[in-house]
DNA sequence: CGCCCTTTTGAAGAAAATCAAGGGCAGTGG
DNA sequence: CCACTGCCCTTGATTTTCTTCAAAAGGGCG
């Protein structure tokens, strides 16, 4: 199942997709356990197909979302612009992952949500999934646990913001197991749509900074980087390293 | 009603506290037009009142909570214990602040919350909120808004951490805009429990250097700091110099 | 090929940490 | 009543980390 999901972001990020089979978007989801009940719930949903291009807009600051947004292919971003408008990335959309906080209590965005690649997308009207959200426990619990874990990652990444490498290295971390968890990454390699100064834009760092702590986990023998192709030399050195512990993802493994 | 609230905390604080009256505990949740059925929907949950001493734990990393909290005297925090044994604060409670998502999905722990100054709280079982987050579509509304203000702090905390003046102008911003909302603030003026060791690390900064950075916004003009008491010279100014926009704290108002 | 975007490296400067030492103030105990 | 103690605030000097500025080198693509 794993598999069959990553071939399909791979055709519909050639643009080959209709509205892909409902099935599809449930497993997407993640959702453990769930009943027919439940998923036929999900399947009545009124979702909607579309592509954003690469950096082009998902939501903006300040507008208040008709739509919960699901991420079928590519990565996606959020991002918050500071006053001398440069941009401070607080969170990466992934494939499986959604956006739907805002517009399920209809409040307006404090952030901006683009997509860092062409991104296959599927939406959902607020109203919907506000009572899908609130006519099944089970529904609600899993959209509830998709809040816990971005607060979770929120909260790693203002805890590493000590020290650059670490940083650097714990941020790879997550991107490796998120990845893994969606089968966009075999062993030990990964490979992330991302330029060094997008990864700088999360972490707090310039440009310049990130490339040298990317060169100094390769002097350390820790991780080999090259053209967005990211190899861990040593998974569990570079997790003693940077004090990753995976529990905080709280995935369904 | 604010001002009921602010009386009542300073009385539980002294320790002269029983159960409080259950209408009380709707008004620390500040639910906009809750209807009578929600209301008597909140007040049939087995509430409990509890108390922590200062530097008391409420919850720790690891643990699977079986209660959430709701703080109704005091401010307790969230942190993040790094490897070197160093901590990161990444939130504070304050009364009327809840914590739950663990509890009500039942995961672990992924962070500590401790008591900063001594707590008065009330709690109730995880499995009792959640049935009643599942059986009322506006009490699930009203918990999920207290998890999007959280998000959004979080987010701005990160955006903030290039500048440590700015940081900390935002901090006392944040705190000032939740203090009164809250009935602890008065006009410009606000105290706050807590140490310049403490907001050193809820900003990742050292003491002395939150030390030196108050000294900077003193002498800018801006804010003045002396013993847990803050007055915001000019507001307007602050807000500008630090790009604090109240909007994120989708507050009541 | 030439262009643009990204990566890489160097050198200088700014920001924040670290190290170190006093000072104020509240609580405690003689 | 006063000395002592512990905690917190404050300041100075030094070192480390990260930014800024500048320039060159790779790499994909029309």
């Amino acid at each position: 199942m794993i598999h069959m999901i990553h071939v399909e972001s791979a055709r519909l990020c050639l643009g080959l997709a209709g509205m892909p089979p409902l099935s599809q978007i449930i497993d997407f989801l993640r959702i453990p356990d769930l009943s027919e009940k439940d998923a036929a719930l999900i399947r009545a949903l009124p979702w909607e197909v579309g592509h954003v291009k690469k950096s082009g807009k998902i939501l903006a600051a300040g507008e208040t979302p008709d739509f919960a947004f699901m991420i079928l292919a590519g990565w996606a971003a959020r991002y918050d612009v500071r006053r001398d408008g440069t941009r401070r990335v607080t969170g990466f959309l992934l494939p499986g992952d959604v956006c739907w906080i805002h517009a399920v209590t209809a409040t307006k965005m404090d952030h901006s949500v683009s997509a860092i690649t062409a991104c296959d997308y599927t939406r959902v009207s607020a109203s919907a999934l506000r009572e899908a959200i609130n006519s099944s426990a089970k529904v609600n619990m899993a959209f509830l646990r998709s809040k816990l874990i971005e607060e979770a990652i929120l909260r790693k990444w203002l805890r590493n913001s000590l020290d650059a490498k670490r940083s650097l290295a714990h941020f790879i971390c997550e991107l490796h197991a998120r990845s893994l968890a969606i089968g966009h990454a075999e062993g030990n390699t990964l490979e992330i749509p991302l330029t060094q100064d997008q990864i700088g834009d999360a972490l707090s760092l310039t440009a310049v900074h990130t490339n040298r702590m990317f060169r100094s986990l390769r002097e350390s023998g820790l991780v080999n980087a090259k053209g967005g192709k990211i190899i861990i030399m040593d998974l569990d050195a570079v997790h003693r390293f940077c004090g990753f512990n995976p529990l905080y993802l709280h995935q369904a493994s």
